[in-house]
DNA sequence: CGGCTATACGTCACACAATGTCGTATGAAG
DNA sequence: CTTCATACGACATTGTGTGACGTATAGCCG
């Protein structure tokens, strides 16, 4: 019973948000996948009935129209209550200031949906509450460094799709950047700065981490990427001191203090099996 | 026309998450405000239909049954793209370590569903380029302090509910305890270290940060919490310490590094007007 | 350009499903 | 115990979702 309601629900589970689109056709096809038997008729008529009450957009510019809905629409989602949304703000604080712009941009809008939350509920003691927590960055800040954007779309493709480029990589303390054949392999976040980690071509086996930012051009030459036989990008984190902190391998670490400059450690630990005694000796 | 479809819709978007729940006469409340006229058994109908296609809870042990989605339901979501599925991959690598866990745990269920995605496009470019990214933490993560679950939970509703607090604090290289009158104003979340801004009731116009931590217990003593006048947050986080790295005024800042110690300032600038120069007299 | 195919869309008739109404059962409240 | 509120079964009625068919339009190919 209700058919309707039901194909209509998982017609929507089934449309992507904007950039992207799905065409009648394929629609039919994938409901058929789920069991149901819709006429092309069918699947029309339940689009325009839903576009009327619901934020979708209808690409008429080519035949098989293009379905989809609209850039920041979240769907039918369970009403947040205030709690929820409180959360949810406390994270958009903790994110926003670590993540890539670009990236960050295309999430923000389930925090937007928390934040209009959070104005309705205005004189309830929830808007206190959240006038009362404040997340407070840890250490300082440093500002993204200058990244070229067409250098970095190229990377990414590059490693996308397994492809050499050749480059021109300024040495730290160079003058000029000088020309090079890499062979991308991974790619490492550490705050502001991005890394990538490959093999120059004249030395296939060594791979090496380099920061976006001294890249000063970047395309492809044609070939193939070259990988290293057995490369892992965790390996190579462990491996390299580029992930000292990341490694899963314990570090033993004897550290001495003098007064209490290291009295936050007997608070906030560095691991499980912290050992903290007085060193009489020295004193 | 296609009232009930659209009617249904409304419906899903005003049940809550599971612990919270509505009753079948705030629902049709709610839908009166929203211009249905259903009848009672009409929103009863409609609960049993989409019940039985969607992960829906019906509460029935007292009479007004109270309805709700199940606890990690979304709703009715676009469909995710392998890209943004990434993007949430991200985001939740950079938001697990460093955020409290119990808030982190309210928001998983966005990223799992992100995650699912990315399983079901092996053998495609993008869980290849999932394999090829990582992020590393800039820091040496500490442990969470222990913070005592009933003190927090009692720290956190007086808060929220303006409440004065006899607590037993441990100060800093005490041995014991002390017992103490408080006046809760705010919350200050700084990495592994939760941070009570609150003042005593023996100096009532000076707040002071504590971490949460050193709370060896709280309770309400029945009075309301005392508010300095004109006591703003952020104004405080200005003025202490806690929120040296906070504030929005300018902090003028001269540094000498010796050889290369602060050539990475170079790349990821403290601010934008940071300027570097060579001081030949002290080489 | 003409014919072919795929898709969109208007219309209509029919059947079934959504709805209103009523009666009864059940639990909560007073 | 009574009263009220809610849940739920049953049934008649109407409304609307659906299939079928025809037409219009755009893309594709020879």
């Amino acid at each position: 019973m209700a058919e309707n309601t039901l194909r209509q629900l998982d017609m929507l589970k089934l449309l992507p948000r904007y950039p992207s689109k799905i065409s009648t056709t394929q629609l039919k096809e994938q409901l058929e996948a789920l069991g149901y038997i819709p006429s092309m008729r069918m699947v029309q008529r339940d689009l325009e009935m839903l576009e009327s009450v619901l934020p979708l957009l209808c690409d008429d510019r080519e035949k098989p129209y293009g379905w989809s809905w609209h850039k920041d629409a979240l769907g039918v989602q369970p009403a947040m209550d205030p709690i929820e949304a409180l959360t949810f703000s406390l994270a958009q604080q903790y994110l926003e200031p670590i993540m890539p712009g670009k990236s960050f941009k295309r999430i923000k809008i389930f925090f937007d949906r928390a934040n209009s939350v959070l104005k309705e509920v205005k004189r309830n003691q929830i808007s206190r509450w959240r006038n009362r927590v404040r997340v407070e960055p840890q250490w300082q800040r440093l500002l993204p460094a200058n990244v070229d954007q067409k250098v970095e779309s190229v990377i990414y493709d590059a490693l996308l799709r397994k492809l050499q480029l050749n480059v021109r990589y300024l040495n730290r303390n160079a003058k000029s950047s000088k020309a090079r054949v890499v062979n991308p392999l991974g790619l490492v976040l550490r705050g502001a700065i991005h890394y990538l980690i490959c093999t120059m071509e004249e030395d296939k086996e060594n791979p090496r981490f380099l920061p976006l930012h001294r890249f000063r051009s970047a395309e492809w030459n044609g070939e193939k990427s070259y990988e290293p036989k057995g490369f892992s990008i965790d390996k190579y984190l462990e491996e390299s001191n580029l992930g000292y902190l990341y490694s899963d391998k314990p570090i033993k670490l004897d550290v001495i203090f003098y007064g209490s400059a290291g009295f936050h450690l007997s608070e906030t630990p560095l691991s499980e099996d912290q050992k903290i005694y007085e060193d009489k000796q020295r004193e």
